[in-house]
DNA sequence: CTAGGGTTAG
């Protein structure tokens, strides 16, 4: 190969009768091969021709340096760079990005920015979109994208205006650092500026939403895409096909975590969960939500409150769901100070707190013993523009009665009624527990008939203490009948 | 006649 090229040129050089159409014609070559990437033949060819019978520009000069830079031999590249001022030849705007590139190559981003800023200062040989768009590919190779936006807004201000894939290589190196709201915030503004996206800005877009597990994003470009006649390629199928199929063992996964956490299985669920996060697969804000709820019931909190924080690092916003199950946990484990401080960076998100988080935080403080802070919080619900439910009322008079306040309690259930809210089965227990405890066996007794009258019945843990007072014999008998009914 | 061009997979 090499040395039918050599006859070629020895015959071209032979015919050519001029210096310079020699040079020409030698260059013509020169670049032929240098683009079939057989760069050392390049090299060799131009030592073994000579240059005095050849004579040297900076074409040619150029092509040298570029053989070079793609052989990652920078230093031989600078040496070639040294003989344009010997010949006081002046390397252009060809050369320069050529080197740029070079050190991009051989991953020196910075001395090819330096380049870049020598060309921008000397202002002799101004960069152009090549040499615009090679830099902004060399920031975006090492995850520099702030800087590859720095030169994307440099190119706004002068004359050479970036072109699709400028954007498309900032678009992708986004997506890669799952930034997609910044991806999808310069994808808009490409467009508004009248750049065409094409079927490598998408498929980057869609691999990035997909990598976030936001299928339903996925498919709404695609339908874009394809509305705009961009049809995707063998590179967007793999991307999707490769996503419906960890999809499908997320869905797997993500039931199998399920069942473990309901089994109290917490370690087996972890293990899942990291599993997908190692086929960098992202579980989503159910799947983590459930998890947390496991953690908090089993009294592993600190995990509880690391995986809150994991999901909010991979995009996966904790919902009002998620804050309760966290909430609830911290409650259930008598750390009322850190449920304070989540409640209150509930509020600093502007989430919508609706009434169940208010009951977890005031069964939270009557547990503690914290019954007039539990009161307070309560009273002020009107003024939330929240209602108090079954629930609240339950958890209240549950609080009552543990702090002895067994008459407020009874107030309590009267009051629930006036206000439209009736009580339920599980109220009647609890006051009615409340009572017993109190040891005020006589009006425990006048709220099981109420209770039965309305059709309610004793659950286990009030039979329990039921049977525990007839065993000693504290009951009067003739409500035997009656205890018999609420069975 | 000379420079750059991105996406997927493990």
């Amino acid at each position: 190969m090499l040395k039918m090229m050599m006859r070629n040129i020895a015959a071209a050089s032979f015919y050519c009768s001029s210096r310079r159409w020699r040079v020409v014609r030698f260059t013509q070559i020169l670049g032929q091969v240098a683009k079939l990437k057989h760069y050392s033949a390049v090299i060799s060819l131009y030592n073994q021709m000579g240059v005095s019978r050849i004579g040297r520009d900076v074409y040619i000069l150029t092509i040298v340096i570029n053989c070079y830079c793609h052989l990652n031999q920078m230093g031989f590249s600078l040496s070639v760079l040294g003989k344009f001022f010997k010949l006081g030849l002046e390397p252009n705007v060809f050369t320069f990005t050529t080197l740029i590139n070079g050190f991009l190559l051989e991953n020196r981003v910075a001395e090819a920015a330096g380049i870049f800023n020598k060309m921008m200062k000397a202002g002799n040989c101004k960069p152009n979109l090549v040499t615009f768009s090679t830099l902004i590919r060399g920031f975006c190779m090492t995850g520099n994208n702030s800087a590859a936006i720095q030169v994307l807004r440099k190119m706004d201000e002068g004359a050479c205006k970036p072109d699709v894939v400028c954007y498309s290589n900032i678009i992708d190196s986004l997506c890669k650092d799952t930034l997609v709201d910044d991806a999808l915030n310069l994808f808009l503004e490409m467009m508004s500026k009248g750049i065409a996206p094409n079927v490598i800005t998408y498929t980057s877009l869609i691999h990035g939403v997909c990598n976030l597990g936001e299928w339903k994003e996925a498919t709404r470009l695609l339908n874009e895409m394809v509305s705009k006649n961009i049809f995707p390629d063998v590179f967007t199928f793999s991307v999707l096909v490769d996503t419906l199929c960890k999809e499908s063992w997320k869905q797997k996964a993500s039931t199998l975590i399920n069942g473990y956490c309901k089994r109290k299985n917490i370690d087996e669920a972890m293990m899942l969960l990291r599993e997908m996060t190692c086929k960098g697969l992202v579980p989503d804000t159910v799947t983590y939500s459930i998890l947390v709820d496991g953690c908090c019931k089993v009294g592993k909190l600190g995990d509880a409150q690391k995986l809150s924080s994991e999901m909010q690092a991979c995009g996966q916003l904790p919902n009002v769901q998620t804050y309760s199950i966290l909430l609830d946990g911290l409650c259930k484990n008598r750390q009322l100070s850190r449920a304070m401080q989540l409640f209150g960076e509930m509020e600093a998100k502007k989430l919508d707190i609706n009434i169940v988080i208010y009951n977890i935080l005031i069964e939270g403080l009557c547990i503690a013993g914290k019954i007039e802070s539990a009161r307070d919080l309560f009273c002020g619900l009107s003024s939330k523009g929240l209602r108090p439910n079954v629930r609240t009322y339950t958890i209240m008079i549950n609080g009552l009665c543990i702090a002895g306040l067994t008459s407020e309690a009874e107030k309590f259930l009267i009051q629930m009624e006036e206000k439209g809210c009736s009580p339920e089965g599980c109220t009647y227990n609890t006051i009615i527990r409340g009572f017993i405890h109190n040891k005020q066996t006589s009006t425990a007794m006048v709220l099981i008939q109420t209770m039965v009258e309305r059709g309610f019945s004793a659950d286990a843990s009030t039979m329990e203490l039921i049977v525990n007072l007839l065993s000693k014999d504290e009951v009067d008998p003739a409500l035997l009948p009656l205890i018999k009914k609420s069975l």
